[in-house]
DNA sequence: CTGTTTCGAGAGCGGTGCTCTCGATTTGGA
DNA sequence: TCCAAATCGAGAGCACCGCTCTCGAAACAG
């Protein structure tokens, strides 16, 4: 929670997330080795704890399960915060791997087979990964502050979705919606637009963040099994409303 | 958590929600009388402690605020559990009843009036009780089931976004969308037209529902903090986006 | 080889939900 | 009116939690 703590946690990673047999760097002791080795090893058993127990993540329990006694935990994390915060980053970043991969390997010219390409993948690593989806779009922990280092790879969803409505304008195969956002609103998006490095006309950035929030709602709804009990056909019924929005996007 | 805690709870609620004064039921007697007033007095403080601390509601601490020790909350709620169950009770009828008298204030002639007054109405329950929502909306706390209690008042505001279209398709202002769904989604949905007991054709209940996942995802997207900050107009995009989905549903 | 750093264990603090027991009080029927 | 029964709040206690501190052992660097 606090910033030094985050920044610490972030410290321990760059360790793993920079490679050191990358150009110019000393080859770590042995000792970061086996260091590096013990933080994914917390890590490994607090996702496996996470998609058991819910959300509610227990260092005590973490700990019993690496033969450990709690407080050895703190070597490694300064505070559960900054395990939770570790594990959602990689979550942020897992589920915007599995929307682009999806997006990328779809035709480039099918911007509608693009568009639903990416909403299944994140409707799928949701269904694989419940308890780590919920961590990241669930209500948000009383005392737990989201670090910067999350925004960008929370946005990698929503920006592959625009990314093929701009894809669609370019290229011509997709008609901008020929209304105009009103005034103040219109403002605000336009500098959404240019803070996204985008060029899509606001109106259409509207309906793309529309397709967005209705893909976190479906995905949520679905999860926290708040989707009626009558709807058996859980594929059909995601594919149809995704459709739905794809229409509104004006994808062919 | 258990059904039999939740029965004991659900009791407990009958001696207040069943007002004595009506016909052939004699007069409670004192103590029932300050039992009840206590029931009501926990769940205030209850109320208060959710929403300045945050989803983790502390047992203790609210029995701290009512000068008691924390046993003394197990002679009105057998667990923690029925406590935040009876919370949620009560705000999925608040805003059940916000959705709904924001509907039922709106000219019934005008479709899109209702609609968008409805969705105001839920945005406006939400923005004012914010942990409360997050309580009703949130990822489920782990160990918790939602009793069956709950599934009939967590109906009404999507009831009540269908209950337009109903009417619109009824007095011929609505035209229902002109494509079919495809088949094994079109039985899903049709057995949900008459379970809700409302003729709509599958089509248009496939929007509607889109309608109240969109009005979740918007909610929810403004509430935990996952809006862009680039769009400092939260009123007026939420109007242009529960707009964008009344054009979905066809309301003119 | 030696001084320093890192690490895990252990004890401990204040907090939590929850159970049990024990007096005090209130209630309702004889 | 009196008395047994039901109800209630307080208190102690259990197991668990996040977290801090200290201490001895091990691994490192010079």
């Amino acid at each position: 929670m606090r910033a030094s703590q985050v920044k610490s946690s972030a410290l321990s990673f760059d360790c793993c997330s920079h490679p050191w047999h990358s150009e110019g760097m000393v080859a770590p002791s042995l000792r970061a080795r086996v260091r590096a080795g013990m933080i994914e090893e917390i890590k490994t058993v607090a996702r496996r704890h996470l998609d058991t127990d819910g959300a509610n993540l227990s260092l005590r329990a973490v700990a019993r399960d690496l033969g450990m006694v709690s407080s050895a935990i703190y070597r490694y994390f300064p505070s559960r915060d900054d395990l939770l915060t570790a594990l959602i980053l990689e979550a942020y970043d897992a589920l915007g791997d599995a929307v682009e991969a999806a997006d990328a390997a779809a035709d480039r010219a099918d911007l509608r087979g693009r568009w639903l390409a990416a909403c299944r993948a994140a409707r799928a690593w949701a269904l694989a990964h419940p308890a780590e989806y919920a961590l990241l779009y669930g209500s948000p922990v009383p005392g737990y502050a989201a670090p910067d280092d999350t925004v960008a790879p929370a946005q990698r969803p929503p920006v592959t979705l625009v990314g093929i409505l701009r894809d669609g304008v370019a290229t011509g195969r997709l008609a901008p919606p020929d209304e105009e956002l009103p005034e103040p609103l219109r403002g605000d998006v336009a500098e959404l637009v240019e803070l996204l490095g985008m060029d899509v006309p606001p109106a259409l950035l509207a309906r793309g963040m529309a397709g967005w929030t209705q893909l976190f709602g479906l995905i949520s709804f679905e999860l926290f099994g708040r989707i009626n009990r009558a709807l058996p056909h859980r594929d059909e019924y995601f594919d149809h409303q995704i459709g739905l929005m794809a229409d509104l996007a004006g994808l062919p």
